[in-house]
DNA sequence: AAAAAAGTGTGACAAAAGTCACAGCGGTAA
DNA sequence: TTACCGCTGTGACTTTTGTCACACTTTTTT
């Protein structure tokens, strides 16, 4: 719990009782390669903070093709929100790609957190902030660049999931076919 | 500022001192047609909610093309919140559509607003939660729908702005070229 | 260690989308 | 009213990307 503590406080400043009673809603989980944490249909009420280990969150079509949502490491926060806050079931999956640790924090505890705690409040409100923007700049990227730079954007952004990530899903990252981003470079290495 | 208080009592619920309070951060403007809220390079430090009129906030890449981020209408919340956040300049711009009421917060009031006051935390929270989910949708559907899809789910979203909105700027925010987007609903009109 | 599964590169071809050019339409402003 | 400008549809052509098939390599599992 020592992470969640330390991950906590890279935002707000918490007094040990404060930690006592937060950590009360967080209970850990070990995740093997492979595991999902969520499927399509599943009852999505938790949200998972990982502490070590890589996930994927993908749709699949009706036609069983992935489309991957994002990819999470270390103290990022995984869930369906859209199932989550709404009380839906899932429509995204979340597997788990590299063995790995969570926290699991259901809705309710959520809830009862931000309005008992306004620190914990604003803790939500500011992690929500970074994902917005982020997502904001990942529409930006589909909607006016070429495969070819957001590959390259994309190995700027995360260069260690360029490393230990299969092509493939990176192709299903970026939205397009796992042929098509192999061409793209070989087709450059010498330039 | 009735309609501020009316959008905010629909997430909390305010006395009228706490109001009285909150009303003094915003600070109300008119706009035309045309004209611009934000430009690209400009110092973004404020939020706008709408209400009334139509806004689109749109990237304009080095040749000169835009692609459309998102519209906004009543009650919409708008700012570049990459800029806004960061502190760093606009990248995007933001224009008017159709003369406009607006009212303008600056980051520090926001700030401000949101630790004096829980209620606030929690409105801009919630708020954010879904123009979140709002991005993930849009995410998704840019990775895995046809543009033809895409237009149709458009539609269904916001009839309101299918028909008042000319349709280039409707292809600028699926992300298909003006003609294409003309092709796929002549072609698929009997069907 | 052997077998199975998953990941990767590549060629040939098909499909989708972009680009350019042009004509007509409709609203807005002088 | 007339002139202009922005919006729209459409044809011809180019470019980009996807799809399918296959061989080869690497990783995982038994």
């Amino acid at each position: 719990m020592d992470k969640l503590r330390k991950h906590l406080e890279e935002i707000i400043a918490l007094s040990d009782e404060e930690f006592e009673y937060i950590k009360t809603f967080f209970v850990p989980k070990r995740v093997k390669k492979h595991q999902y944490l969520i499927q399509e249909g599943d009852q999505a009420n938790l949200e998972y903070l990982i502490l070590s280990g890589i996930f994927r969150m993908f749709y699949l079509d009706s036609e069983g093709k992935e489309y991957i949502v994002q990819f999470a490491g270390e103290n990022w926060w995984m869930a369906d929100y859209q199932a989550y806050f709404n009380a839906k079931k899932a429509t995204l999956h979340i597997t788990c790609m590299e063995d790995a640790e969570v926290l699991c924090l259901n809705l309710a505890g959520r809830e009862k957190l931000a309005a008992g705690l306004h620190k914990m409040e604003h803790f939500f409100r500011v992690k929500l902030t970074k994902g917005y923007t982020a997502q904001h700049r990942r529409i930006i990227s589909l909607l006016s660049s070429t495969p070819q730079q957001r590959y390259e954007e994309f190995g700027l952004l995360y260069p260690h999931l360029m490393q230990k990530i299969p092509k493939k899903y990176i192709a299903e990252y970026l939205g397009v076919s796992r042929e098509t981003l192999s061409r793209l470079y070989t087709n450059s290495k010498g330039r």
